[in-house]
DNA sequence: TATTGTTATACTCTATAACTATA
DNA sequence: TATAGTTATAGAGTATAACAATA
């Protein structure tokens, strides 16, 4: 009950859709302090684990669009996050500048951080029993994209 | 790897971001096939549980700004899915037709494919624990909203 | 004076096509 | 001819304020 509204029952996919939402908010939240947005994190990790990535198999990797990678990659680089190394004339590689390392380690400390919070009443070993089902959920429906349309900075 | 990429490592609250994502988006997707949209079918599924209902408690409940709802309930309307009774000469209340209850149950059924699909390599078990731990989540993290942003169609 | 519903508007995120330049 | 990156534009979804009518 919601200010005595009553809540419709709801099943297993939409309590998985809900607290994915909620844990999305909470890290959007968390990056803004940053003045980070998730598309850029998501870039940070990618760029992060695949030095010299080309813009293509970055967009391809987080199932984003090319055109919308450029401007994002403008603002890491016009902030000294990232940097776009000319390989040929008309390729470049992507790469973590020593700020944006730092700004990858912090993120991941903010991670920690949200998870603290987000499953602080659950018992470890609901939590790893959590992580593994997730895992599996993962592989057998092919879920690949690294970064999702979930992370957005909401309400 | 995705097509010859490094996936960095990620936590919990990353796969529970990316599994409720592709839940979400799994779900829009089987909406879209006639024509509604994830917040219509909030919509009906609230109502549906609370005949009589003003906009203004439904919005609250959604988490839904009522200058949205107003465009959303009009669809409703046109389709003879729910109908507004004046209750004074201000505000009204907010009703299921039974086109509206034929689609709510044609959403539960949708549902339930999905849900079939997606768990389909989980042990029952795992889903019922899973599931325990979801409602866990959501009780400790006072996550409220019935309808949630990540509710939309994408790519 | 407060509340209900509505209109109008701006902003962000996403999608798509078209373009430049190089290979 | 195909590819990498870019620009421009349109469309959703969302946020906010201001407004009219009524309690």
């Amino acid at each position: 009950m919601i200010h005595g509204v009553k809540k419709p029952v709801v099943g297993p996919s939409f309590l998985l859709s809900q607290v994915g939402a909620y844990a999305a908010r909470d890290f959007a939240g968390r990056l803004a302090t940053r003045d980070l947005k998730p598309a850029h994190a998501g870039i940070l990790r990618i760029v992060g684990a695949n030095p010299g990535l080309s813009q293509q198999a970055l967009s391809k990797t987080l199932g984003m669009f090319a055109s919308r990678l450029v401007l994002l990659l403008d603002e890491l680089e016009l902030r000294h996050l990232l940097e776009r190394r000319a390989k040929d004339r008309r390729s470049h590689g992507l790469y973590l500048t020593a700020g944006g390392r730092r700004a990858l380690t912090a993120i991941e400390k903010l991670t920690q951080t949200l998870e603290k919070k987000l499953f602080a009443r659950l018992p470890p070993r609901e939590l790893a029993q959590l992580e593994r089902t997730l895992r599996l959920l993962v592989t057998a429906n092919e879920i690949t994209s690294a970064v999702h349309p979930a992370y957005r900075e909401l309400e």
